[in-house]
DNA sequence: TGTACATCAGTGAACGCGCGTTCACTGATGTAC
DNA sequence: TGTACATCAGTGAACGCGCGTTCACTGATGTAC
């Protein structure tokens, strides 16, 4: 059953977005290849014609979902809204590849992390052309500040079993982000 | 080879007190059973007459090490200080369960959730107490959103390949935290 | 206090299941003429 | 443009390894007398 050569980029499309899904969800292990190759509507077979094996697999969606994932282009505070917001706490599955994968990641191979650190400095220089003053020095230091505290806050949102807290955790680090941190100094 | 009641405690001290630091390591699901009793200098088998399961090991473990990880007795600045120290982010299997775990313990039993939901619960309100300012709920968000951060950037701390990114992220955290934040309102 | 024996914590071999990976096969694609 | 055939993407059965879990056994503990 041979496919064309566009189905096949398709089915390579389908797979790297099925496994992007699966992986934030559930985490690398506790995903299967089958279940990534049906999700996107393929046997388990066919998946070494597109992937030298699953950790190969697990370094492309990271660079894929790396990449898909929107940066900040609004103001800081615009942007802690949206990321900050119940919708993206509720959407692990089409989140912050950052938040959802972070801690698992670290123990990953090398082309991983190195992805997901070559995202990690875009976001801090996009977010340090977002904030608000003069002093780059200072920008940097609010860009790396507010991004710690989005993804920490989210991820002990995710965490809580308490709906209120999980709930009071997004609302007041947005409300400290946008504090009006560098007027302080 | 029946061991004496004291012997059997020290041993399942033992056993905790590993899987608390392989699962810090490496994550629970890299783990085996056979390596923490190996870690406890143990065989195997004896792991089921101390716990049902791996699951219920995992929930013990996790409890276990949120009430040995010390809470936030000095100032707030000092706390930040130490919690986002080189040091700190360097020794991750002896560190903050949280940052080493949420991600994962997210989809652990329900258990383990409570347990993890609870050690916030307990975390947000030291960091309030150790807080400066008059009034309470600014003090509150102070708390939560400096948790936030330095969970989070101890996070990207770790990730980062780049031993420079590391640092300036735990300089700038930390930093940032410390900038007079409730003295801006 | 000393002795006999029941208990039971720990041992290590074995089991069974699930998952990553392989492979012989199928049949649609796409190229050569 | 039409036809014959080589290619090769996808299929699904099978393999083998590792890990959680079980179990018959061992021998030290600790209790009964």
């Amino acid at each position: 059953m041979k496919v064309s050569r566009e189905q096949m980029a398709e089915n390579h499309r389908a797979i790297v977005e099925a496994a992007g899904r699966l992986f934030r969800e559930r985490g690398f292990d506790a995903v299967t290849v089958a279940e990534v190759m049906k999700a996107a509507g393929l046997t388990h077979g066919g998946f070494y014609g597109h992937f030298r094996s699953k950790d190969d697999l697990i370094a492309k969606t990271i660079e894929h979902a790396l990449a898909q994932a929107p940066g900040p282009s609004a103001d800081l505070d615009g942007y802690a809204a949206r990321y900050l917001s119940e919708g993206h706490r509720d959407d692990r599955a089409g989140g912050c590849p950052t938040a959802a994968l972070a801690t698992e990641t670290m123990r990953q191979s090398p082309e991983a992390r190195a992805a997901m650190t070559a995202a990690l400095k875009r976001q801090i220089d996009a977010l340090q052309l977002q904030t608000p003053g003069t002093d780059a020095a200072e920008r940097r230091q609010a860009a790396i500040g507010s991004w710690a505290a989005m993804v920490g806050a989210i991820i002990l949102a995710r965490l809580s079993d308490d709906p209120q807290l999980s709930d009071e955790i997004l609302r007041e680090t947005r409300a400290w982000i946008g504090e009006g941190r560098g007027a302080a100094t």
